[in-house]
DNA sequence: TGTATTCAGGAAAGCGCTTTCCACGGGCAG
DNA sequence: CTGCCCGTGGAAAGCGCTTTCCTGAATACA
């Protein structure tokens, strides 16, 4: 570290210093940095050589120093679970588009269901000084809650979380989207359908279970035993639990996911045993990724808008960061879900079974030829 | 900043430093930063001692100050262009793996084909001062470009770049795995084949095209105007696309796509005109994304693997960051690429009539009998 | 026993920055 | 003319850490 700078063994070319500007500019350290955090009470002859110098050698402030000394980094951490589950990319773009419109940087993991992995990435955010983090895992591990918590750091957590001053809720409202599906296909005649949730160790996945079987009571209808069936948020997951299905004396007429990719799993494997969606049976998925609408047929799905929730999360963490202490306002931020009808879900087959031959895979059900 | 930290103004309880660790375990901090950074030559019992501190405490070295004292973040740098697009999560969950298995942090960054958001990201990867950068957008922009290599950072791009100490190419082998689909479709009795482009600025996109039509021609084929189409990489734009060729007054019995989403999006647009995907049309993708084999019907495609672009991607980073000096050895990595065939191509209709009719959705089309 | 050699560990410098404190000078009222 | 206030900008502290330098003790050798 004694070494003079210049001659380093270091093998990047030193960065221009605040110094650099300074002395470019003729003027004290104090005053670049001033000038480069706007801050007033500078002579506009002095600033205007200030930032000449700065634009000549291409100095661009250390964000390492500044966080150090300044005790707030600008970071948000945003904690996800997989994130090669195109929900989560979506959620990412949100969060990272109004973050980074803020200000702010932000500082994505992945948890991978792991629970090592979670702690890495928790001690890392910690050690990063982030000012906030959005932990959407969709079911808390408690493993990482411990840490996060104690920090005292502002935090969003989805559904559920420890009830402490500096965390804050975003409730998603799963039973108003699911109700809307359990009841349109119910509009169609259907009667007996089948749910695939998701891990079961997921907060979300047991809500989204109990969403549809309190649907289906609200009706007057009981999906039996066997038509519940675990899957594992994925499609490999959605094609398993799909086959198990498939097993059974009797098929249900219609199968509701807890999420598209399970769904679009299904439809592989119905395509598969080559039954045909919707005809035979019709598939509804959770959460409308981009892709639900390109799927063949196109998923009707319950929409949970990721910028609803990039939304809610980075409002929230804001609020956590920027408002003096946690006497802040909102505690709990609801988030909606509704039905997106698209072409995978029709009539039962047998129950209008004229129509259910013409309504098919021509989208707008025009004249087979 | 002279107020006492305790009672300062900041809302999160102060972190543990090196100074409460080192009062704990009665040594000096110089001590505890050799014992933590697991620099040889203190004695194990005041090792000992260091670490029993560093436990109650519940210490973590702030790596702001760290990477600030030491010039070296311990973070690798990765630019996409799009997270939205399925191929880049896995990218990135690949280089995230093997970058934290060798104990680097991961910066990601996505373009979104945007040069402000580019121009941003670029400068806070310099500001935070990155151990070394991924470039990984398949098209270099050239405005990244300029900062990026001047700041003589380890470097790594995709096809193409400047050719600089600094610098580290992956030459993806296009060709390969293209002529593999060309010649898989010619065998199959493909003549009359098109091809749907990526957006043309990217280098990728433009070498995957003259691939094709390279290999055409190797075959003593020509693909006729309009059946060369400018696609989006995305669904859409495989969508707008496809409609394109529809209106043509041939069309061709096998269409290739500069990559999956396109490809996805051309399954839809002939699913939504009745065409049949492969009875009708062949379809073939690029990049063997994991949604691939779950297409109805499931994609055949060019595989580029993630994983060894990941590999070669952190590898040449590495060895830029950690062996001294650029004299390094390797300047170019190849990326091999490969066709894997599945059911979204077959027989044109009229080569084999018979067979067509049977040849079908039936995943393994073998043997119709 | 005396001198040379090694080694463990403490003191302190300083990474690049923000921010506090203070000095200085000009303007104004008494 | 003196005293005071205020606005501007410099000096310097110090954020938490790594690393160099150096001291003092322990060991080896003559």
């Amino acid at each position: 570290m004694r070494t003079p700078r210049n001659q380093s063994s270091k093998r990047k070319r030193a960065a221009a210093s605040i110094r650099d500007v300074a002395k470019r500019a003729r003027v004290s350290i104090a005053t670049v940095s001033r000038v480069v955090n706007r801050i007033s009470s500078v002579d506009p002859e002095l600033a205007k050589r200030v930032w000449k110098a700065v634009d000549e050698i291409g100095y661009l402030p250390n964000t390492q120093a500044r966080a150090l000394v300044s005790g707030r980094s600008r970071i948000l951490g945003l904690i996800v679970s997989e994130i090669t589950n195109p929900f989560f990319p979506e959620l990412v773009q949100e969060f990272e588009n109004l973050a980074v419109a803020q200000g702010y940087e932000v500082m994505i993991g992945s948890t991978n269901y792991d629970p090592a992995r979670t702690e890495l990435l928790v001690r890392r955010m910690l050690q990063r000084n982030v000012d906030g983090v959005a932990v959407m895992t969709f079911g808390i591990e408690e493993e990482l809650v411990q840490r996060l918590v104690e920090s005292e750091f502002p935090l969003v957590f989805v559904d559920a979380g420890p009830d402490l001053p500096n965390i804050r809720i975003l409730k998603v409202n799963y039973e108003e989207g699911i109700r809307q599906a359990v009841q349109h296909l119910a509009a169609l005649g259907h009667r007996s359908m089948a749910f695939i949730t998701g891990p079961l160790h997921l907060r979300s996945a047991v809500a989204r279970r109990d969403a549809f079987v309190k649907s289906m009571k609200e009706l007057g209808l009981t999906a039996p035993a066997g038509f519940i069936v675990t899957g594992t948020h994925t499609m490999e997951g959605g094609i398993a639990a799909m086959e198990r299905m498939l097993a059974l004396p009797e098929l249900p007429t219609a199968v509701l996911c807890s999420n598209d990719m399970t769904a679009i799993g299904v439809l592989h494997g119905l395509y598969r045993t080559t039954h045909s969606v919707p005809q035979e049976i019709s598939v509804v998925g959770f959460d409308d990724i981009h892709l639900a609408q390109f799927m063949l047929p196109p998923l009707t799905t319950v929409q949970m808008s990721c910028r609803d929730l990039a939304d809610a999360a980075v409002e929230a963490l804001r609020a956590g960061v920027e408002t003096d202490h946690r006497k802040a306002t909102q505690k709990e931020w609801p988030i909606p879900t509704r039905l997106v009808v698209r072409q995978s879900t029709a009539f039962p087959r047998g129950t209008l079974p004229a129509l259910v031959q013409k309504t098919g895979r021509n989208k707008s059900g025009k004249n087979p030829k």
